[in-house]
DNA sequence: GTGGTCTAGACCACT
DNA sequence: GTGGTCTAGACCACA
């Protein structure tokens, strides 16, 4: 588990865990049967409440990317290289077609937009 | 006015009224020392409480964009077209770079994220 | 008349014209026996409500720096420079023992705030 | 939490609030991280609405003097001392040019100023 | 338990 | 009739 969490970031503690974990198995880093922490464990180590974790684990199970074993534990669902492409892509689609409607809405012109998105896009 | 508040969106209410003012105010659709209408008939005609609506109205100020004369009412600030030009892009900016820092996580790089940008930006 | 109206200050207008005037008069500018305009006159040259202007005039009444006679005018009060210099003294003290404490409430020591009210204060 | 409200002043309640309590964090009596009470309950002692202590925290908030964590509470920002000299020197050159441009409207110079701040200056 | 949002309605200051 | 302040009280999201 690479996790890091920002107590003073607006958005809620439970999202950026699903987000994050969701993003590390839709890349591949986090392999089919991978064995997520336990709940209790993950919140120790990132110092959260277990139900904190519990939200975002649920979150991942309803959208597919991990399967729980009463008893056993949280394990990585088994996606073809090109379900995580798909599944990724409507994640981030969804997302994106808010984001640019909002762009439009302040007058913002297709090239405007990529030139912005360009001025702030991550380094690798 | 011409405003769509979604009482379904996960948006507060003010701020979908403080994002749409904002907009129509740095495209230039509100001109200079327009008179927005008083707290209490926007309430009205919105269907929203008082309240919500001066919430909305004091982000506004906050920002720079109208000014209140008690006693009178909001008018649309006197701003250049450089200096609306220029809060629009801080305000984009600032909601971009949270946008965009979520395409990165899920391993989109530049780009990959402005070709499904393009995809997905609504027409003129 | 020599009055500067800023309908953008957070003072209400009344004061502004309470205050400019009774500088006027305390300062002698404005010497006894002089005739302020009528309020519909003063009114209309500042683009304010008549009824603004005739709060400041009862103001300046109540305080004793002009007099009203009815169907003639208000006129500036029969006042001695010590009489106006005691007037403004009291009214300054008022204001700066409330600044004072301000400054006080914050740490600020007597010479830091004579520091920076050297910084601030307006030249000639 | 060491506050007095008085609901005779000139000044909103809710100022009155946020003069205190930033005064108190910029001398370094509210130490970073220090949790301040739970508007609720500081609502109840100060015997005021929740909604008026709650803008008071928004206006520290805005002000970055403190940061809000949903569910649990309201803590001092980390400020290093410096960081703190230069916020309240800002606040109170902002308060303070005000004043002086009002003891200046009177004919003060700034000479007489100092003498008469000396003479009102609250002692330690 | 925390803060975040929204509501209805009152009273006051200013114009 | 404008906005400014304050009130009591509700419901929700988050931890």
């Amino acid at each position: 588990m690479n996790i890091a969490i920002s107590s003073t970031s607006e958005k809620p503690i439970y999202q950026q865990l699903f987000e994050q974990i969701s993003a590390q198995i839709l890349k591949g880093e986090l392999e089919t049967g991978y064995c997520l922490p336990p709940i209790r464990q993950a919140a120790q180590e990132l110092r959260i409440s277990v139900i904190t974790v519990k939200k975002a684990w649920e979150d991942l199970e309803r959208r597919g990317l991990i399967h729980t074993i009463t008893g056993k534990g949280c394990f990585v669902a088994d996606l073809s290289p090109d379900q995580r492409l798909q599944i990724r892509n409507e994640m981030i689609l969804k997302q994106m077609a808010g984001d640019a409607s909002y762009y439009k809405s302040f007058g913002l012109t297709i090239e405007e937009a990529i030139e912005l998105l360009k001025k702030v896009y991550p380094n690798e």
